[in-house]
Parts: C-alpha cells; structure tokens; sequence
DNA sequence: CTCCGTGCAAATGGTTTGCATCTTA
DNA sequence: TAAGATGCAAACCATTTGCACGGAG
C-alpha cells in the first residue's frame, strides 16, 4: 500500500494525517516480522524521540478497525501484528517465537475447500502452524 | 480420559493428587465451551468454595505441561482453554465469542496435505474460523 | 516427616484510559 | 476555531509470584 493510498483512506474515514501516525503505519505496514507494539515503538521513536506507546496503541487500533492489520496473541505475553490480511499460514517457532507467513495459491484453494466443509460463512481465519527452527533445534 | 487414567498420569510424572486438582481438570476436559479461567472458577467452586483462582491457574499450567490442553489467546483479552489437541478447527462467532470445535476426518486430511506444501515439521497447529452466529446476526 | 499443593495477598506488566496540550483541516 | 491526535501519568486487570499453612505420600 503506497502513502496516498493511506493518507486517502484515512480522510475517507474521518481519521487526521499525522507524521507519527505514517511513519508507525508505514513501519507496521512493511513489516514482514509480525512485529509487537514495543517493536515498532522502538523503531519508529528513532524517528520521532518524542514518540510514546500510547500513540502506537491507537495506531495500531486504528489499523485494525481498517482491517489492514491482523493481531495475533499467544501464550507468551506477546502481542504480534501482521499486515497479512489475506489467507495465509504463520509459521511459528515454538522456541524462539519467529514467525514467517506461508503463501500459494494452492494454499487459499485448499484452505477454501476446507472450510466449505464446514457450514458457516467464514469472514476471517488464523492458521498457525507450530515447529522448531533450524536454529533453535541444536 | 478417565479419572484413573489422570491420576496415573500424575503420580507418572511427580503430581500429587488432590480433590481439587482432579476437579478442576474433569472441569476442563470434559469441557465443549472452551472455557477461561474465571468460568472454571466460577463452576469449580459451586463444589469447593474454598477454591482459588491461583489453584486454577496452577492447575491449567499443570495440564498444559502434560500437554493435555491447548491455550487459545484472544484480541479481546480472554484466554480460552481447549480439551481437544488434535487437529480441528475453532469456529469463533467475531461479536460474541463463542467458540465450538469443527472436527472430521477429512479436515484432518485436508489440512495435513495443506502443510505437506510447507517445508517444515509440523509440532502443532491452531486453526480458527471466524463467522457471525445466527443470534448475533439479528 | 517431608514435600508439594492450596489460597491469601501483593506484585507484575502489557494495554487502556483520563486529561491537558498541541496539530490538522 | 473546532475536532481530533499526542503523550504523560495513572488506572486496569488477567495472570503470576511470595509465603504460611495444610494435606498427600
């Protein structure tokens, strides 16, 4: 998503631009970390020093509620974001906690076969998969 | 799982066996409702009024440790217990969060081809749903 | 008799809220 | 100039921890 697109939708909504508000959407939006709230702060007050968790937090409801991002919460505490609404698969180390989308085509088919079984009408999905990565399996 | 099976269990692997603890855990695996904590709680200590939510939680760790249950995590601050470790999705109404299990032979199989796809060795997953019930659709 | 479990009370920590100030439109 | 955003400090609240007592083995 490029920056006038954003800064579009956010008019559209009724939401102010603001330079914290792009360079937190811009950070989370680029991501491919699943980061965490205290992640992004860290990153984007190298920018802005004056930047606090509070506005991180609104931006990231923000961002929800526009649905450009997912939350994923595990055992551990950690909240994590992605910016991959689509259906996808999170690959999540059960040691280290990293976390990698998988993405296909054939994946979206297989998944949609699978819920049809099911009788809903499915608006969302979380698929995790649990493993131990190379580095974590020494 | 019997209760003579669960105490085995316990005394295998150093657990003391108290009433307390074994009601608590038929609480749970018996349970359809994926419930939290605090509805544990609430229906445990009909029968011991004495029960504290520390021994819950402590309790809960203890069935986690034995791999017995699986911790779900949601956005809107709950934790939601779940007796069923094997391969199954979460059907989750997004308004008013209830949650019942989808389960069959051959989304077990669909989902184990899903992740034939994925070069890595699965350990686990977590397969949820989201729909809108009919009594929260009016 | 020893160790673990229980349950009270207090601490924890990520997230949320209240509010005064500043910024966008 | 009005409405909304920012950021500090305080509140929240589910969960965890410290500790003294009690029960299991």
């Amino acid at each position: 998503m490029k920056e006038t697109q954003l800064i579009a939708l956010f008019r559209e909504n009724g939401y102010k631009v603001t330079p914290q508000r792009l360079a937190i959407c811009e950070e989370v939006l680029s991501s491919r970390e699943h980061p965490s709230a205290e992640m992004i702060f860290e990153k984007v007050s190298k920018k802005y020093p004056s930047l606090s968790l509070t506005t991180v937090y609104h931006t990231l409801d923000l961002l929800k509620e526009l649905e450009l991002v997912h939350e994923l919460r595990f055992d551990n505490h950690s909240s994590r974001f992605d910016p991959n609404t689509s259906i996808h698969v999170n690959v999540i180390c059960r040691r280290c906690g990293k976390i990698e989308d998988y993405n296909s085509d054939s994946i979206q088919k297989k998944w949609r076969d699978l819920v049809s079984e099911i009788d809903v009408q499915s608006i969302g999905q979380r698929l995790d998969v649990y493993f131990v990565c190379e580095k974590c399996n020494d």
